[in-house]
DNA sequence: GTGGTCTAGACCACT
DNA sequence: GTGGTCTAGACCACG
């Protein structure tokens, strides 16, 4: 158990959705990409194929990948969806950016000016 | 074990520290305010009273608290050293926020865009 | 408890820390030089490992030795850390050297002659 | 047991005869003074009078005092006496300074250089 | 009651 | 075998 990647406190499915959501909203999977088999993704992460499939289809419903019959699975064409959950994504870091900085007493000017004062690094 | 606050991962003693680390330049322990004993912080955060003395030690290192030899453990009256360790924190969560969102896929600007849209809300 | 080298007024893991850091600045563990491990060294100084381990933690916190995972402890490479403490050390043996001769009524002068004339022994 | 001021290791007349030998040599008891009878002198270190007697028995036993019968006991008008006990007492010292500087890995010569630096201060 | 120290003994990850 | 962590339980000085 030493290069193990994932969190034993919530499902492994979950955190592969997460994991791929990542490599498509950011480009690393482009738009209208073919995606490796499931079974390759199996491999290559280490988990079984089933938890794999349990992911993709969960990234499906999400209407970020498609499904073609015999000729596998695609990232979506719809940018605009891609962008969507980019930008669900996106505000969600910015949420908890903010909660983390409002925790340690500091108000949204405060994050703001940190936010400003970082650029320069 | 359901109501477990702590990460299997890291040290108990870390997370003590860090949590109160926060309480006190969050400003729920004031500057100059007695904070509870070790046996009262123990049992309040179900550790042994060692596992919390640990961290109290490295909060004096840190020059957070200090001690008056059995009258109990005081938050600094030096307001600069709690500034300091508190803009460690915010920079920290500056760049992790800055971190999260090049992963997927935002620059800088785009993160600044993203909070300040996230002000009106 | 004939044998026993520890003084009753301070703390035994202050007094190892002590012998080990002269025996630091002193050359008898050299620069980069593995250390006995702290059950061996708890096991020749006969106190219990969790002490030596403490001690060991501040003399590592004071910058004079570091920690490899699973491989040991190691006395630091920064010949300049080792210099600085050893002459931090130096100064307070003057200091006390220059005390006890004010304390029999000796000036600056005195000690310095006192000092001269025992170089001929 | 708060202020008390005597090391448990050794003898407390010893501790008595060095603390009253240094009075002498450092002339806070100036050469053929009376000094305070041994009742007084017992009370004030709060120790037996056996003891304290003892002590300056050790002290006339060494040449530093002298006792005139039903008068008091004085330090000695011998200056040379008191002379020789000082650098008795001062070359101890410098013994004693040179081997802790030995210890810690420093030569007469750093011994030296470390007290001429001292001077300055 | 306060903090501080120490021991004994256990378990863990890492290699 | 290495260091690191944690617990349980004890004792101490101080006031």
């Amino acid at each position: 158990m030493s290069d193990y990647i994932f969190d034993n406190e919530r499902p492994i499915y979950v955190q592969l959705v997460e994991m791929i959501r990542i490599d498509i909203v950011s480009g690393r999977y482009k738009q209208g990409e073919k995606i490796p088999s499931v079974r390759e993704l199996a491999l290559k992460m280490k988990v079984n194929p089933n938890t794999m499939q349990k992911a993709l289809s969960e990234l499906e419903s999400e209407g970020l990948i498609y499904t073609e019959r015999t000729n596998g699975k695609f990232v979506t064409e719809d940018s605009a969806q891609i962008e969507r959950i980019k930008e669900k994504l996106a505000s969600d870091k910015v949420a908890s950016y903010l909660d983390s900085m409002k925790y340690i007493g500091l108000s949204y000017e405060d994050a703001l000016e940190y936010l400003k004062k970082a650029e320069k690094k």
